[in-house]
DNA sequence: AACGATCGTATCGCTAGTCGATACCATAGA
DNA sequence: TCTATGGTATCGACTAGCGATACGATCGTT
């Protein structure tokens, strides 16, 4: 999971006791259900003294809650707030919130702002169109950069050599039917991507789903992340959603 | 701003080390823009010292990251894959999610879900409805519990005195002109929102903004959060509005 | 250029904070 | 009643982290 051992191991600034606690915070990214001391333990990998008395910490500070029938601890409440700092901290998001609303307003399809993460992108801000339920509508949803219109449309603003690297390091399983897992495949797209200011993907993540995403860079050209529209297959065909779609989504990128 | 201090001391199992890590991300909170090593320090009550040790394993952890401009550091990506499993464990927002956007696809109008945290409520789930820009419509953002009407609808549940206490207990600053700041004043509408079974706040946080509230509790009926609908004054004026949507409200929260 | 202020980074000996084994007290099912 | 599993509490040993200090870079100022 993590390569970076070898820096942690012979950093004499980091601090053991804090990732400790941060691992179990993740433990339930892993396990998304209420979990006993003795199972924060195992999925953090410590005793479980060493749970006890994290889970006390992050429970008085609102980090973690009991569930409702004392059937273990969950999440807390106080993740919401960090995250929200996080939002609102971000420059790229302050500027993108007027953008990204208005491009709704034109577009009248879902809107999203993702952030580009190396393997992953990170769903920042999500204005849905109609239906849409559930998870998929969440902030801080991950999902593959290989597969995603958003993350290819990421990699075409870094060379070759970065984007392939990226691309390899990916865990390259098939959403659907239709995602491209194979490397020079998922290249081609990134070039074409890189032809035309925009990448585009059809079903790769969801069945009947069109996405369309252009890519946001800082001022050296790096990307920081994406602005995504996403349409039904049921109501528009791939070209007809392409012209119609591409030139706001270049624009409202272009804006940031 | 914390009260359990006494506890905190006296409980051998409370890490400090952790809380430490935990304040300096809380600073962004009360400083929402890039923070230096000095910064983060006085804002946390530490020295430079713990502060550079705490950054250093924040930003190897992903919890920070650095400013664009190497101008100070930020809070990080992983944040929100935190708030993204805060949400994901919560039963609650498991069950509201589709409750919710079937209220606004037949509300049409703005619909929340908030989350009664005592003296204050935290949205977790926003479907915006058609302009909304801003931060206002970020998952994470936290108002007080006494001026709210989702606040109101959660008091109504509690029994009166211990409404009132949470009333007392708020810092009922004013956010508009309309705002209700005299706890006498605030209890009444906690007892007409009890009468009617929902609540309902005319400008009290934003001029022009109408919100309605039913409050969704657990089985023994205490107060989980609540389910809002809000509209602009400039298209409806307030008995039309409570009349027409009250018991939607209403019948979203005891879906839940 | 030389200066002082301020930034991030690195070092190191001492001690207080944390570790982890262990015991305790519930509740629940056999 | 017994055993398994949950959360909670205790305590001596030892190591992880404290905090003072120092260093090199980068500024804007004089």
């Amino acid at each position: 999971m993590r390569n970076d051992q070898a820096d942690d191991v012979d950093n004499r600034l980091f601090l053991k006791s804090v990732a400790r606690a941060l691992h179990v915070l993740e433990a339930f990214g892993r396990h998304p259900h209420p979990l006993s001391l003795r199972e924060i333990a195992e999925a953090a990998g410590i005793d479980k003294s060493a749970a006890q008395r994290v889970a006390q910490t992050l429970l008085t500070l609102g980090y973690l809650e009991r569930a409702g029938n004392d059937a273990g601890l969950l999440p807390g409440k106080a993740l919401l707030d960090r995250s929200f700092d996080y939002l609102r901290t971000n420059p790229l998001i302050e500027r993108a919130a007027p953008v990204l609303s208005q491009l709704r307003a034109t577009a009248r399809e879902r809107v999203d702002l993702s952030l580009f993460d190396g393997t992953t992108i990170i769903y920042a801000m999500r204005l849905q169109s109609k239906r849409e339920t559930f998870y998929a509508t969440l902030a801080g949803r991950r999902i593959p950069t290989f597969s995603s219109s958003g993350g290819r449309a990421c990699l075409a603003r870094l060379d070759e050599a970065e984007a392939r690297d990226i691309v390899e390091r990916c865990d390259r399983q098939a959403q659907t039917q239709k995602t491209i897992t194979d490397v020079d495949a998922v290249m081609d797209k990134v070039r074409e991507a890189r032809a035309d200011g925009y990448a585009c993907a059809l079903e790769e993540s969801l069945i009947g789903e069109i996405v369309l995403s252009a890519a946001v860079t800082d001022l050296a050209g790096r990307p920081l992340g994406a602005i995504h529209i996403a349409g039904s297959l049921a109501e528009w065909d791939e070209d007809d959603f392409r012209r119609r779609f591409a030139p706001h989504a270049i624009a409202a990128a272009k804006a940031l």
